[in-house]
DNA sequence: TCAAGATTGTTTGTACGCAAACGGATTTTG
DNA sequence: CAAAATCCGTTTGCGTACAAACAATCTTGA
C-alpha cells in the first residue's frame, strides 16, 4: 500500500505549474514572436500608468530590480520605451512609453487576449472563472 | 465602459501565473535550501525511475535537452548522479543515483511535502482538488 | 543493404529570475 | 540638524529555459 511518505513528483503543485506554465508560454510564443511574455507585460502596464520610474514598473509587473532593467533595456533597444531623469528624485528614472509603443500595444492587445482564452480553452467557463478565483488566493 | 477589448494584466491567466509560481518558488527555498525546485525534481525523478538516460530524465521532469544537461551537472558535482555510457546505445549516458542521493531525497520528502501543503495552504481541501483537477487539464 | 531519418548529448546565444553587494539620493527619526 | 534607514538604479553570479546548430550513433524503409 501506498505510504503517506510517497512522493509522486507529477502529483505536485508546483511541477503542475510549471508544466502549465510552459504550455502557456509555447501558446504565446506561437501568437506573438517580437515580444516575450514577460517584455509585453512590461508594456502593457507602461502603456496602463503611462509614466512610471523602473523600479515602480517592476513592482507593478512582479519583477524585481535586477530583472526589470534587463527587459527595460530590451524594450528601450526595441524603441519602445523613452526615458528621462525624474526632475524632483535625482534617483529615478522616469519611464514612458512611445508612439510606437502604443501602436505595437494596440495591434497586439487582441493576440494577448487570445492567448489568455487559448491557455483556457481546456476548461469549460465555468471552470475557467473558478481555476482563476483560486489561482488569485495563491498570490 | 468597460470595453472588450480592455486588457488587464492583473487578470490575465500568465500573469496570475507566474505570481503564483513566485510564491511557491519562495516557500519552496525556505525549506530546501541545498538544492533547487528543478535540481529536487530530477533526484526525485532519479530516485523513483532508478536509472535513466539523460535525454529521458529530461523527459519525465519536462525539461528540454539543454536544461536537463545543466542540471544534472550540478547534481554530479553535488555527489549524487553517478553515470556511465550504455553498453547497448553508444550515444547513451546512463544516470544512475548514488547512496548520497537516496539518503538526501529521504531526507527531504517530508519537507517536499510540506512545500506542496504551504502552496496550497490559501486554499480549502475541496478547493484544493478542484484546483489541482483544473491544473492538470491545461498542461 | 544502405541511404534517409531520427535520437543522443553538446555547445552557443538569448532571456528571465533572484540574491547580494554597491554608491548615490532621499526620507525618517532621534 | 544629523544619523540611520530606506530607496534608486546598477552590477555580478548563478540557475533555469528554450532555440538552433552540430557530430556521433542508432533505426528504418526502400
Amino acid at each position: 500500500m501506498a505510504s503517506d511518505k510517497d512522493y509522486v513528483l507529477d502529483d505536485q503543485v508546483g511541477f503542475l505549474m510549471r508544466r502549465a506554465t510552459q504550455r502557456h508560454l509555447g501558446i504565446f510564443g506561437s501568437q506573438i514572436t517580437d515580444l516575450t511574455p514577460t517584455q509585453f507585460a512590461a508594456l502593457a502596464k507602461l502603456c496602463e500608468i503611462g509614466e512610471v520610474s523602473q523600479n515602480a514598473l517592476g513592482r507593478a509587473t512582479a519583477m524585481d530590480a535586477a530583472t526589470i532593467k534587463g527587459v527595460v533595456d530590451r524594450l528601450r533597444k526595441k524603441g519602445f520605451i523613452s526615458d528621462a531623469p525624474d526632475p524632483t528624485d535625482q534617483r529615478r528614472l522616469l519611464l514612458k512609453p512611445t508612439a510606437s509603443a502604443w501602436e505595437n500595444y494596440d495591434a497586439l492587445v487582441g493576440a494577448a487576449h487570445q492567448i489568455s482564452s487559448d491557455t483556457l480553452d481546456p476548461l469549460t467557463e465555468g471552470e475557467q472563472a473558478i481555476f482563476l478565483m483560486l489561482l488569485r488566493k495563491l498570490i
